[in-house]
DNA sequence: TTGTAGGCGTTATCAT
DNA sequence: ATGATAACGCCTACAA
């Protein structure tokens, strides 16, 4: 080596300050500005003030990238949903947007587009950034899966339904029982021949039907044959075409179950178009409860579920989870509420 | 040191297959793995053969963290959106994932909450992780904001409006120029004395009432006082309350462009209770052309907007750009179009 | 309470 | 085309 070395050893950085540069400047060692950050109590207050004074003059950052590595726990959480689209899972995300605020975390957010095959893959690759934790929706999930949130070493959150075995915390509700009591509000207002529409079909809208099936048999009024569904995915437009299909091989119904708003609200455009009288000629009932439920002329009954709450609980009992505190509850059940509204006021007589 | 050293030198990691682990079984060095797995071509056949068998037979997985760390890159494309609960974007976030596809990147979701500071936060955390590439919504970034976007060293697609001066890329439309489009059409259908309802009044909603203030004012029919705005966010009962109270005022205003389709159904189900016959007696015109719009009863005019192309075109150019391939066009202007049905047929004469 | 030593798993650099 | 070495920035384990 000729001449002589500069002193510039090779970085590869983009020149960012490190911890050790804040460190030097601080007069102490990388480790205490580390401790400084996450554990200020370890910290002598004089030092830590002086730490913290070179932090601020450095503009000092962690890199997360390091820290991850580093620590093996990104400060990631994963959030797998089955849909975007559905305002159901805005409702959820918005909660649990608002629970995470100020914490340190991130969201990482995978839509499993109702494929268990593609949330197992999303899985796969959620759990190799190490996560904080999983929040993942239902209790349907393959067996690869569940292994994966098994051994994720970090707390789990299933959400939107509750179940047996949790594979570790659940916030939900029983979509069998909130479909069986819409139903029996239905049978109580007079209704008789029941009729149900539901698309989509994912084991949470299996539920409903089957607490909508409980509920009939129950009254000796099940018939199968006023039972559609259609692997499609909802849609407004969805629930018009159902309706009067229905329609055309049932005229006698006098009320529908709607296994969610979206269709509820193209039934009872339908009805309006065919000048089908809602709530005489027809009981009409959702679920989910929408705002929209409530301005719809008639106003549409529906099954109020506490969305917003089960994304901002979840969140907050795996970040509670994540950060040591002890979690009481494991399970949580939000229950539903019926919203009643004139579209299931009876039949006239 | 007695005895022997044991050859278990300590180990923090849970024990999954590293790189090294590959290249000792497959016989050749950790970064002719590497090499494989992100440069296949650079790699004789028959070496990458036997790496490639080591990699399936040992189950490894190359860790995003520390490769995040190495190459000072992560497989983050960070997205920032001001609401989740807005249908407009859930169709912008699903055009994203369909885009995506298969492809390494993980989308990090931000919600800004319509705050141009929350989305300054969002982004200096973003911009830690070295993402990809950022998506970041609107043309109305913070000065700040915009500084770390130009720096942030990685594509930038800002998206829902065109404007000039992009940070880098931009896919969007005309907010102005399709306000003044619906509400040419409600001048043309025969209306003349044409209201405004607007919620939120974000920077796209305040260009979509500049353009309905240009048409009309082109037509000499501009009146402030039948402009009815409110920062509240948008939803259906706040279109039927808009309605409620503009009419109360101005009892004889004969059409009413609605900034979005919430409020645009809200007004339709107020005028369904208050028996007002739409159209002819009052228009009504929304704006995104949601699904729900063509089945309404009458069906809704509205203003169609490629929201699930914005994503799915914005997230290609970006991972085309993060590919490094030539991404020709770096503004797109996807345009709109105007979806007109019963409820703008025209007045009763 | 504070510091030292070394590891986390991968990639960039430079040499062969 | 392939490899040795160091660097990425931080944290854990252990020592003082």
């Amino acid at each position: 080596m000729r001449i002589a070395d500069r002193g510039n050893r090779k970085r590869r950085g983009a020149g960012r300050p490190t911890i050790a540069d804040v460190a030097r400047l601080a007069g102490v060692s990388a480790i205490t500005v580390s401790r400084v950050l996450r554990n200020p109590g370890k910290v002598s207050a004089e030092l830590r003030t002086h730490v913290e004074a070179a932090i601020r003059s450095l503009g000092y950052v962690p890199d997360p990238n390091a820290r991850a590595l580093a620590s093996s726990r990104s400060d990631v959480i994963g959030v797998i949903v089955p849909s975007l689209t559905n305002s159901v899972f805005a409702d959820v995300l918005r909660g649990m947007y608002d629970s995470i605020g100020g914490s340190p975390y991130q969201i990482q957010l995978g839509n499993s587009r109702y494929s268990p095959i593609e949330e197992e893959r999303l899985l796969a690759i959620f759990t190799r950034q190490r996560p904080s934790a999983l929040i993942v929706t239902g209790i349907d999930q393959t067996p690869a899966s569940r292994t994966m949130l098994e051994q994720a070493g970090c707390p789990v959150v299933q959400i939107m339904e509750t179940g047996p075995d949790p594979v570790d915390m659940m916030v939900g509700f029983s979509h069998r029982d909130a479909g069986a009591a819409i139903v029996s509000h239905l049978l109580q207002s007079g209704y008789r021949k029941i009729a149900f529409i539901g698309a989509r079909m994912d084991p949470r809208s299996q539920r409903r039907l089957q607490g909508y099936r409980d509920s009939l048999d129950a009254a000796g009024l099940a018939d199968p044959s006023i039972v559609m569904t259609t692997p499609a995915p909802s849609s407004v437009s969805l629930g018009r075409d159902l309706l009067r299909d229905l329609l055309s091989r049932a005229p006698d119904i006098d009320a529908v179950f709607c296994n969610n708003d979206d269709l509820a609200l193209g039934a009872l455009f339908e009805c309006q178009r065919s000048a089908i009288d809602v709530p005489r000629r027809l009981g009409v009932a959702g679920f989910n409860d929408l705002e929209m439920m409530a301005v719809a002329s008639p106003s549409l009954s529906s099954v109020r579920t506490y969305r917003y709450d089960m994304g901002y609980r979840s969140m907050k009992m795996a970040v509670d989870a994540v950060q040591g505190q002890d979690v009481e509850t494991r399970v949580v059940d939000l229950g539903f509420e019926l919203a009643i509204r004139e579209s299931t006021a009876g039949p006239g007589k």
